[in-house]
DNA sequence: AAGGCATGTATACAGTCGTAGACATAAGGC
DNA sequence: GCCTTATGTCTACGACTGTATACATGCCTT
């Protein structure tokens, strides 16, 4: 059936490996069904332990949530940390991720599926505010660093919307290369500082 | 609510008025809250009917779902209807209704607050591309046209995502120009049949 | 070995969920 | 006028939610 997530026979009481049991287990339940998908009691079942447990460690639902989207984007690197080839990785890593056959368990699918919740989001929001966008803005630098870096987390979060959370035929059955292409080519307009302000500046309509 | 002397203005018996009444009520709130997010009692109550009619009128509350979808998707006319100016008037309107100041009913908060719901998910893939993508791509023309609107309304639905719903800080206080100038140029990369393709095209479609 | 305390469990509560079945009411045909 | 029937409501059920309180257990220190 599943290789991780079974519930343990057994475990020697310790505290640290408990709580990390409940970590890991909140981490793919929250991944795959989201913050409103799942409850305490799963999620425990899962970890081997009751789900009173849960609240002793973490305080409530939404603490032990607060602590996933924290491990869960502490160690991002999201591509390589060459600005030089940013676009084309982020594209080929994008895609390959995002495959059908890749079963992943991505902190994008844990901000899709938990966004809906407004708490959720406020946590997911600080969340990736605080180590994603910092780390992928010091690869992007120029003008409107944020705003590019934004975006850049946009592009990405939508193709994994449309190709595995809402399971878009066309992006699912699409051709890989096809797909590094297009996406490289509009990760290439944000690396680049402006793509050529020939529209109107903000004083005044040209 | 209304604490008037007709404290409901009890409405005169019509079962398509009562419907479409309930159909509206639904909209809004899968909207706002999405899919999992509210519950029948208070759509219905906001429709000023009994939880129950809702199920009479559509089934269940999926059933009520997949025609709110329905609606909600049919009349959509994403962006102007003229390919030339596709990409700068995506751009703009999609800054515009993104806007923090801009409370909207848009169909992309239903599909990303709703997403999250296997069953949900599913109808919205089955909507968006029967309606959305039909009417986009009669403007996306040339190689890959399905792939590309879909990367279209993947871009799109991630904007919606980090500005409205996450609600991201850098893009939510962004100078639109900035934002619309940068979505322009990836929707230029997209309306454009193909980005100069280096790979050589080993099953040669079109 | 025994007590103490951290660790884990069991039970329960107050609430919400979707929805099934029985009942009430108003509208329209005769 | 009455009677049928569509339209709408009421009650309730079983399942589930998050979590607070009370209880049990095992590990560590003394």
């Amino acid at each position: 059936m599943s290789h991780d997530g079974e519930p343990t026979p057994r475990r020697r009481r310790d505290a640290g490996m408990t709580r990390e049991a409940i970590l890991r287990s909140a981490l793919t339940a929250f991944t795959r069904f989201g913050y409103d998908g799942v409850g305490v009691r799963e999620i425990a079942q899962k970890a081997g332990v009751t789900a009173m447990l849960v609240n002793r460690y973490f305080g409530s639902k939404e603490g032990l949530f607060a602590e996933v989207v924290d491990v869960a984007l502490a160690p991002r690197t999201v591509v390589g940390d060459d600005l030089s080839t940013l676009s084309r990785d982020a594209a080929a890593a994008l895609v390959a991720k995002t495959a059908p056959e890749a079963e992943s368990l991505d902190p994008f699918l844990l901000l899709l599926r938990s966004a809906a919740n407004p708490r959720a989001a406020e946590i997911l929001r600080e969340g990736t505010q605080r180590h994603v966008e910092r780390h992928l803005k010091s690869m992007v630098t120029g003008a409107h660093d944020a705003e590019r870096t934004a975006l850049f987390l946009s592009v990405i979060a939508g193709v994994w919307l449309m190709r595995k959370v809402i399971g878009n035929t066309a992006l699912a059955e699409a051709d890989p290369a096809v797909l590094s292409r297009h996406l490289e080519a509009m990760f290439q307009t944000l690396a680049e500082p402006a793509p050529d302000a020939r529209t109107a500046p903000t004083a005044g309509d040209g």
